[in-house]
DNA sequence: CTGAAAGCGCTAACAT
DNA sequence: ATGTTAGCGCTTTCAG
């Protein structure tokens, strides 16, 4: 590990020719020959020469780099997501800058800035914010679930209208008819979308949401945990079954449901949303709704490349819609 | 969201005024009267104007920004430390370039070079490797967990020793008497630390290690299954308590008695290594050794940002030790 | 207090 | 095929 930086000035000295060849050199363009290419690759090679991205990038006007804008790494959901679009970043030589809001618009709004100065070639973003705030954004850009068919910005998500459906179809096949719901305050839009979904399956059994059965809770588990808390207790309802609008609420509702003796699937049915990988814990055995958290990271980062590299092209919206799936395991019944 | 890069030049026209007084301005620095600082202050927030980071970094020689290496950013282990990283730098005003090396020590290497040209100003790194390869890199670094007495490089880490005494101090307490080592192959190196621990603790007892009930398994759940597996069927050996290197391990073991119908806590006890989130759901209740994560991200920040701004300095190596705690919950019996 | 000019490391047009 | 030069956006002497 040679520590000082060699420029290619250096390199240019050492072997008494223009540096402007050097760049070509090494840049792998024409008009020198291939003698003194491999020359100087061998000699830049021996001093331990690397090339000045920063310098690279101030005149090329570009980075290598996007900024990724997420609320939380240790959900998992989002520590898949972040894999894939790191695994997709690296094989086309991009760089990555992390930056974690914590669910807070303010932040998100100040790592956006910072991420323009740092002059990424795109940024990845999870918004806890307004929709309309990144609609007239003309930098390359990917938003995660949040689908509009309105607005004009780019975005790749799974299905979350689908997943509703699959999800609520599958409560009301094993059985269970009074059905309450615990979204996730962070991200109302894309629990509002399953809610759709859950809706739509509810008619087709005749049904329709119960209102009083719908609960703002927070997306994590001792949010679920309260959230179940205030659905069983304070509602007076009596719910056989709760669909969570994430994995971490899921677990909440168990931990809850556990605490007060109430058998699960028996008593009462839960299933959640997204698949982490600690929903298929022998000792959890959550039913939930799997979405392709990896794929969606390399998407992403494709999709972004794309319009990165078509930036003289006149600009098109962008729409990748994926799949969700349901994983059938142990928090729901089987029907005899 | 202006789009244009406004430059320092746009601003200076615009003001009719020289581009190194708008510089003066933006940096605070004298040689500007208070009325036209005030005047450059205006418009540029007016014209939307972000400074180039790029520009700035290369006649700084700062580009404030740093690397992080880790092996797996869905163990909760590094996502809490990232997290802390994360926190740290922002305050600072440092992004960090996120680099996920998937345990490959030529990933890691490939990253390491491409940070070097990305002008980082340190590298935050949990390495795969031999700890030689690094011994000598004289810019910025800190190794995550890689303690060692001789070797000149800085590290930050939760006394390895002190947590494996704890950890088997813990188990013989309870009466366990025939103790099992899983380790982690990605990492050796924190595992024999604990090891050495918990033979010292072992040693209080009058006992020592079994060496043939150390099994070289991998960090993972899948990993932890495999490893009791062979433990339990394919060494002879009646272990009636697993020490695991780290909670996944534990999470493994716990599946495997679980499959196997060998009641935990009572014919085995377990314990597990770093305290994840998920070690303490309801369902899992796994004994561990708490080890600082989001301190220790924080703390890792913050020392490297000491050494970078001690450039001049001669240099001295760093070795901060933080303390892990034994958390006790339901994977061990208790004495009565 | 302000402007002009050099230079950070590099690429790309322009000469030779 | 190779060298010279300008310039990317900025900071920092050095003049005025």
């Amino acid at each position: 590990m040679i520590p000082i930086n060699i420029t290619i000035k250096d390199v240019a000295k050492e072997l008494g020719v223009s540096y402007s060849s050097i760049s070509r050199a090494l840049n792998g363009k024409e008009g020198v020959s291939e003698a003194t290419r491999q020359k100087i690759l061998k000699t830049a090679e021996k001093m331990g020469y690397q090339p000045n991205d920063l310098a690279r990038g101030l005149v090329n006007k570009i980075s290598k780099t996007v900024g990724v804008i997420i609320p939380d790494i240790n959900n998992p959901f989002f520590g898949e997501i972040v894999t894939g679009i790191s695994d997709a970043a690296n094989e086309k030589e991009y760089n990555i800058f992390l930056c974690i809001s914590g669910w807070s618009p303010k932040n998100e709004q100040a790592y956006f800035d910072t991420l323009r100065k740092k002059r990424v070639d795109g940024i990845i973003l999870k918004s806890a914010g307004k929709n309309e705030d990144y609609e007239n954004v003309r930098s390359p850009l990917m938003i995660i679930e949040r689908y509009s068919k309105t607005l004009e910005y780019n975005c790749v998500e799974v299905d979350n209208e689908l997943g509703g459906y699959l999800a609520a179809k599958h409560l009301l096949d094993c059985d269970y008819r009074n059905l309450g719901f615990i979204l996730g305050k962070e991200d109302i839009f894309a629990s509002q979308s399953r809610l759709n979904g859950a809706a739509r399956a509810l008619k087709e059994y005749g049904m329709s949401i119960n209102e009083n059965a719908v609960i703002e809770g927070s997306f994590s588990i001792e949010g679920g945990r309260m959230a179940a808390k205030e659905l069983f207790e304070n509602r007076g309802e009596k719910i056989d079954a709760v669909f969570s609008m994430n994995d971490l609420i899921g677990l909440g509702v168990l931990q809850y449901c556990s605490d007060q003796n109430i058998s699960v699937p028996d008593e009462v049915g839960v299933i959640g949303y997204d698949n982490i990988s600690y929903s298929r814990l022998p000792q959890i055995q959550l039913t939930t709704i799997h979405q392709p958290k990896y794929e969606l990271g390399r998407m992403l980062f494709d999709t972004l490349l794309e319009e990165i590299q078509a930036k003289d092209e006149p600009k098109q919206v962008k729409k990748v819609i994926l799949n969700p799936e349901l994983k059938i395991r142990k928090t729901t019944r089987v029907l005899k």
